[in-house]
RNA sequence: GGUGUGGUAGUUCAGCUGGUUAGAAUACGUGCCUGUCACGCACGGGGUCGCGGGUUCGAGUCCCGUCCAUACCGCCA
């Protein structure tokens, strides 16, 4: 038996009793005639204390012991002379009397405490040793948690956990895929699956009316703080639903995660936007709802004074900054380059302070009067105090600007507050995007997304652009965490869309002719949605990064920089798979 | 593919307008210390200043290139 207890259960109450621990040495603190030695597992930290009066034997250990080494100690476990209220185990501590070194340690590249010295470059590379860290326990232990409850809330639903293959087929639209080569079929490459999409699909063919899965997706796309080339969704299916019972049944689920995981509730029902409000309100299909400075469109009060830079523009819009009207030149000065910055991308800034008396100034104090300003000031809900920031342009790149800087100057005021959540469902999506580059529509959701009813005579009209969905997002804090839709289960209705996202019926047929060809055998009204497991982790958890809730990361260059992946190949392997290779340029 | 930021001791960083032998903290090593828990005290070892080139009497510092990391834009049905 290599231990009796953990190095975080021992109480007062255990005191008088001989117990065995094992973990790693934290820390070794040595008086002189006495040492102190923190003994670390997952559990916890122990304080263990080798006194004068020990045996030789025993002292010896002590003096051997550095960072990290693994201990076994077995001793007996006292109330403590001066008692450490920060510990769980700080009234006890155990008076070693035999340590066994079961593995010695090199010096670790950086510690490995609460808060670590260590980069996150290092961490990364050392990634076994950071993992040891409680910041990244409670993390793992916060995703295992929310695993088992998701499972148990979707089980008393009476939905099927049904797993799906890994190597399955690629099909161009969408993000691009990892491709792996097939051995036996020389030339031939599988895909790993962007999302079980399909394949959940034929699921509801078959009728496993609800199905899920916690599955690893695979996109090969460039990586962001929240976006890896592999990542776990929540994948759910139903049949013989509509959105209303989709977002029914998984509002409740996420109540029940928020309760079950989080203890908050939500006493309201979640607040459901259509996508153009979201859009003209927040300039973003994800917007952050936990404070307001909604965007008011104030493109004819700012039409018509001889202000060019207004009247060139088909839009104008602002927003109140609630408290903003102290701001300094210089602060002013700052948000303006931050949305001159390329990656915002406006051409300037305009401003109108109302003071806390009433008086307005502006920055375009020559072009509007007094009661002109006032007039915008008040469409867009100024009160005494509050500052107003005013973008124009084209009318979605305008909003899309003015959301980066409404999120900035929430940011500034401490309006995004991580312990605070506002969750939201986005529906009535557009059902097509347009793509100036290639001149065709996309789908923006995927092809198998059903249109309103109520809009589906546009496709005859051509009027693609106005229609609209039924597709909805799961947002919370101005994170987008699920999405979904109500597919099409008719022939018909597919060909029109396959036709509208100009696709040839040959095309079609080659891409997805599996999934067509199954929904001639009955394919039931379904639909259903995804969540992301790891933002979902990250938002619970209150960090901005995914990585800090996957056990082993990619970095930003979609390397696994422990591993030192992705490498060469032998030139067997690719002899085997048929495979040369070329120098990239 | 693009923009910003960063790269100096094992680690986290400082190093000004270019100017002696490149510093601090921490970690590490040795010694002392009976109540520490960020233990303390003393001493010590530790550097290809990412890499390559240039300007200069002289470059960690300035310039060019490059690599790496990171945040974002493009991209992510």
């Amino acid at each position: 038996m290599y231990r009796s207890n953990t190095c975080g259960e021992l109480r007062a109450t255990n005191v008088g009793q001989t117990v065995t621990l094992a973990g790693w040495v934290q820390k070794v603190r040595n008086l002189g005639a006495m040492t102190f030695i923190d003994l670390r597992d997952r559990y916890g930290i122990t304080q263990i204390v080798v006194e004068e009066h020990s045996d030789e034997a025993t002292k010896e250990a002590a003096s051997k012991l550095g960072r990290e080494c693994v201990v076994q100690v077995v001793g007996r476990v006292i109330e403590r002379e001066s008692k450490n209220a920060k510990m769980a185990t700080g009234d006890i501590e155990v008076v070693a009397e035999k340590i066994n070194i079961l593995n010695q340690a090199v010096i670790p590249p950086f510690t490995i405490e609460e808060n670590s010295d260590g980069g996150d470059d290092l961490r990364m590379k050392y990634r076994y040793l950071d993992l040891r860290r409680p910041p990244l326990q409670r993390n793992m232990i916060l995703r295992h948690k929310m695993a088992q409850e998701i499972r148990r809330f979707l089980d008393g639903e009476g939905f099927l956990e049904i797993e799906t293959p890994y190597l399955i087929k690629s099909t161009p639209e969408g993000a691009r895929d990892f491709v792996v080569p097939s051995r036996m079929n020389p030339n031939e490459f599988y895909a790993l699956p962007q999302s079980p999409q399909t394949l959940k699909q034929l699921l509801m063919v078959s009728g496993y009316d609800r199905y899920f899965q916690i599955v690893r997706c695979f996109r090969d796309e460039d990586l962001r703080a929240d976006r890896q080339p592999e990542f776990t969704q929540i994948d759910c299916e139903m049949s013989f639903v509509e959105q209303e019972d989709v977002l029914e049944i998984f509002e409740r689920w996420a109540r029940y995660m928020f309760k079950e995981v989080m203890n908050i509730e939500f006493n309201e029902p979640f607040k459901r936007m259509p996508w153009i409000e979201a859009m003209e309100k927040y300039g973003s299909d994800k917007p952050d709802v936990r404070f307001g400075m909604e965007f008011s469109d104030i493109t004819d009060l700012a039409h018509g004074h001889d202000f060019v830079v207004f009247d060139s523009a088909s839009y104008v819009v602002g927003f109140a900054a609630e408290g903003c009207a102290s701001y300094t030149r210089k602060q002013i000065d700052e948000l303006t380059e931050f949305v001159k910055r390329p990656q915002v991308g406006a051409k300037g800034l305009v401003w109108i302070r109302v003071d806390e008396a009433g008086a307005i100034k502006s920055s375009i104090d020559k072009f509007f009067s007094a009661d002109d300003l006032k007039a915008i000031a008040e469409r867009v809900g100024a009160k005494c105090g509050d500052m107003v920031f005013i973008l124009c342009g084209d009318k979605f790149k305008t909003l899309t600007q003015l959301c980066t800087l409404r999120l900035e100057v929430a940011e500034r005021l401490g309006l995004r507050d991580p312990k605070k959540f506002a969750p939201l469902w986005v529906v009535d999506f557009p059902m097509f995007e347009w793509d100036e580059e290639t001149q065709r529509f996309y789908a923006m959701h995927h092809p198998f997304t059903s249109p309103k009813p109520e809009d589906a005579h546009l496709f005859d009209t051509g009027e693609l652009g106005k229609m609209r969905a039924n597709a909805y997002d799961f947002v919370c804090n101005g994170t987008e965490i699920g999405g979904g839709s109500i597919r099409i289960h008719d022939a018909e209705l597919q060909a029109k869309v396959f036709n509208a996202l100009g696709f040839t019926p040959e095309a079609a047929e080659e891409q997805f002719g599996f999934l067509m060809n199954a929904f001639k055998y009955g394919a039931p009204p379904h639909g259903g949605l995804a969540f992301g497991f790891d933002r979902l982790c990250s938002l619970f958890g209150g960090s901005e990064s995914i990585r800090d809730y996957i056990a082993f990361p990619k970095n930003n260059a979609g390397r696994d920089v422990m591993l030192d992946g992705p490498s060469p190949v032998a030139q067997a392997q690719l002899d085997e798979l048929f495979l040369s290779l070329v120098k990239p340029e």
